[in-house]
DNA sequence: ACCTGAACACCGTTCAAGT
DNA sequence: ACCTGAACACCGTTCAAGT
């Protein structure tokens, strides 16, 4: 697939008038890519990632499948702008000097978003080319809140990593895809293997098991959209925060002390 | 895991002769099964998801596409075979009195797996299905290295969750896929959009770009294949850990308290 | 600039039939 | 029990051509 470099837009018909702005959309396409992008988003939050396709799409739009291929350069590339849309609204104010508080609201605020478009999630983490729409004002806060907490250099950049794997790591997983078909089946089978769990062999995850079902990664077979994990949830931030933190003061000790 | 139902194995021709056992495959066809699997492990190792198709499978294994269909219910529950069967080796041995030791291996050790198959992260912790193949031994250690640190009932359910989600969401992160085609293209502009990144708005991002572009998340142009962020999943775990460490203390405090 | 209309090379899945 | 052989209903993508 893909093409490098979407032909149709370079070519423009070789003998024909060169356009004036070759490459760059003006305001009214961008517009109606908007429109796709938007369009996009609907029918995937409404039939799930597995069931999304171009040619949905063109029929939504009322158009022929290859007219898609004006506005964006690939499906990947398409799902991407869709990504970057859902979570446009991320960002926060600049952080003060309450850093732990700032972090906190921004993981709580960004788990929201991702929880009004589920169907998105998978898509999160898991590609290089929706991560890179991320906005910059979101980078910069998380960066001065980290900043203000001590960190620099190198381990600014770890701590600016470990943060936005926190950010997405918990909401990607919980949000993680039932099975579209075979459900009840697949959800039958699973709680017989559950329930044939060897209390010799495993006898905590045995005892725990009656309050875990359903409700910890690895042992649902419904996702966080019917069973949210919103305590397990603040109980990673926190940990996060508060670990951060301890390394911060530890390292500010370090360089007294030097 | 995952098969249930398979009508094509349930049918077994209407009016044949009974078959010995309905549904319960014998020891050659496990192996048949376990062949299928580990090719198509093996494609997608080589040629990375997007490339992986039934068809492909069916013809390194020398057989009509149809035939999958005997070994497996779905695409769906043949990758997920394919995740437990890369990852069944996270299991360890059972955590001793220095639980933070052991969490700190788990995670090193889960991590360092998935290294070895890259392809298959974005199905890890995206898919129910995928999941639900997790090792009991892995989730029965997890819980009791959680349990020595001092956490119970539903708290120990909110630290479980939190050390999978850390598990899963970095590496899973680290390793998002490259754009398979256009990706000289969209490197060169995604480079582009970095160097015009407004140092007036973006002061401190600005500043850092050097030393963060291609090794911080959604600055990245490659995955963890060509440059792992080891030091960053360390500062990861280690604020966890420490964070978990620390809200284990507060509650037993509490409860001496009470 | 933006879309049509048709074609190409694929997919996953089903099903009767073979052995 | 396990696979063949063919068919079905889709895909994403390309390309010349229209306007």
């Amino acid at each position: 697939m893909t093409s490098t470099s979407k032909p149709a837009r370079r070519k423009t018909a070789p003998g024909a008038q060169a356009p004036r702005r070759r490459g760059r959309p003006n305001p009214e396409s961008a517009l109606a890519k908007e429109q796709v992008v938007a369009t996009a988003l609907r029918l995937i939050d409404e039939d799930g990632l597995e069931q999304f396709s171009l040619r949905k799409l063109a029929g939504a739009l009322g158009v022929y499948p290859a007219a898609i291929y004006w506005h964006v350069v690939d499906r990947n590339a398409l799902l991407a702008e869709v990504v970057s849309h859902a979570l446009q609204d991320a960002v926060l104010p600049a952080p003060g000097a309450d850093w732990k508080h700032w972090l906190r609201e921004l993981l709580q605020r960004f788990r929201q978003l991702v929880h009004r478009h589920p169907n998105i999630a998978p898509l999160i983490g898991t590609q290089l080319l929706s991560n890179s729409g991320a906005a910059p004002a979101m980078i910069e806060g998380i960066l001065q809140a980290l900043h203000t907490a001590g960190f620099e250099d190198e381990l600014l950049i770890d701590a600016y990593n470990a943060v936005l794997a926190a950010q997405v790591g918990f909401v990607t997983q919980e949000l993680a895809q039932a099975p579209a078909e075979d459900a009840d089946n697949w959800r039958a089978g699973f709680q017989r293997r559950l329930r044939d769990i060897d209390p010799l062999a495993y006898p905590l995850l045995a005892s725990t098991l009656p309050a875990m079902e359903n409700k910890a990664f690895c042992l649902r077979w419904s996702n966080g959209t019917e069973v949210p994990l919103d305590s397990g949830f603040q109980l990673f931030i926190e940990a996060l925060i508060v670990g951060l933190e301890q390394r911060a003061l530890h390292e500010a000790g370090n360089v007294r002390r030097r």
